[in-house]
DNA sequence: CGATTAATTGACAAAACTCAATACGAGTGG
DNA sequence: CCACTCGTATTGAGTTTTGTCAATTAATCG
């Protein structure tokens, strides 16, 4: 599915947009070995059952990843911010989609290569394992939250979390729509509006405009949240 | 939370009830490495946040991982059987506690002396990080299923995932009680309840007793599952 | 066999969903 | 600069699904 960006030959030393937390040499060396590419606004970078020949890191702009079923239902399993990597199966195809949410740039870089790479680096595969192990501490957050909170406490993790990625003190610029919102939470667009409407209603967050979302009451926040560490 | 089973010094080579399809040279190494642990009736194997020294295997019996709200709700993130390796944490600390269903025998390794092994071992390290990733292709399965399936599809979900675990053909002998499969699950006790005599009365399952599921028509619970692959 | 825990069932309540209408806001062209 | 348009977001009314609470019934273990 490369054929949607174009690839940038020049090597990306430097490119990222925020250096985030990622696991660093792994991180730096996808940098280095990797091509960068640009995707447009909703475009595909890979599809569910794709063989998995890439790794990718986002350098700026937003990935979500998702699984659909037949009849159209959509999970959101991620959202990718600069610095985080994706598209890290062990299996031969993808097990979900990656999607481009409004334009992003992202590093490319061929599974085989950076495996072949981390046969003779032990760090890159380590930091391989480490990584992969941070996503699933974050999926099984995630399932408590599906599986066992109401949509304000969703909605409040949900912002104490990409505060937190954004490293925003204390406004946020929501890259993604409330669908987008919505399917990442397991909820409905509607009660995703109604909910943060009633969290503005009662102070605890303000929105300028609805991608604007500013957190005003975070002892609030934090106590919807439960067992969140910030 | 080493105290609660008693240790079995005897080498555990060939110890594996069932030889499940796990990565093989890794469970090998840890079945060599490792020291057989009994653990009792929902006993812990270890706790949230508990320092993540051990990694395990399962040699018999059932062991469900969970996570808890201070409020007591729980979501169990997955059910391990013979030959699953479960504490796979990268970080210093588990994220999530873990307890025997029933009776159960663990194979019990130091993690700093697995990754002393996997550092000088290739093969190791890279199995390490492949279970890791299928764990975590499993978790985002089970988040579209918490995020975005109905209680029947859920159950659907579920049935047929441990027949195919359990290697079942057609009766599945279900270790975990109503509530362990409602916390899993995402759903109350009743409603799980209520779901397989549901099931029962539609004539896609029966049950001889409340734990022993028979899976009478196959076609309706593929249907349910939708995107299930067997 | 009896005690105790686990599972089921029923009646009702609540949370979230659906469908429909309206408002907002970014971008475009007059 | 304003009006228009189109996609996005919000709001309202009514329904559905799942949850809650309480009462039984079934299963398991001494």
């Amino acid at each position: 599915m490369l054929q949607k960006g174009d690839i940038d030959t020049i090597p990306t030393r430097g490119a990222l947009a925020s250096p985030s937390a990622t696991g660093n040499a792994l991180a730096e060396t996808i940098g280095l070995m990797g091509a960068a590419m640009d995707f447009e606004r909703g475009s595909e970078i890979f599809a569910e059952d794709d063989p998995a020949e890439y790794i990718y890191m986002v350098v700026s702009g937003c990935v979500r990843s998702s699984k659909l079923m037949s009849d159209g239902r959509r999970q959101i399993d991620a959202f990718y911010l600069p610095g985080d990597l994706f598209g890290l199966d062990a299996e031969e195809a993808h097990s979900f989609s990656a999607e481009s949410i409004g334009r992003s740039r992202v590093v490319v870089v061929k599974r085989s290569a950076l495996l072949a790479r981390a046969m003779h680096d032990q760090e890159v595969m380590q930091q391989l394992w480490t990584q992969t192990a941070a996503y699933l501490q974050r999926a099984q957050s995630q399932m408590l939250l599906l599986g066992r909170k109401n949509c304000q406490e969703r909605v409040a993790t949900f912002l104490l979390d990409m505060s937190a990625r954004l490293r925003s003190a204390g406004t946020i610029e929501l890259p993604m729509s409330r669908q987008d919102i919505a399917d990442y939470l397991g909820l409905t667009i509607e009660t995703v509006s109604r909910t943060f409407t009633q969290l503005e209603r009662d102070g605890v967050i303000s929105m300028p405009v609805s991608r604007r979302i500013v957190l005003r009451d975070r002892p609030v926040l934090d106590e919807l949240n439960d067992c969140w560490v910030a």
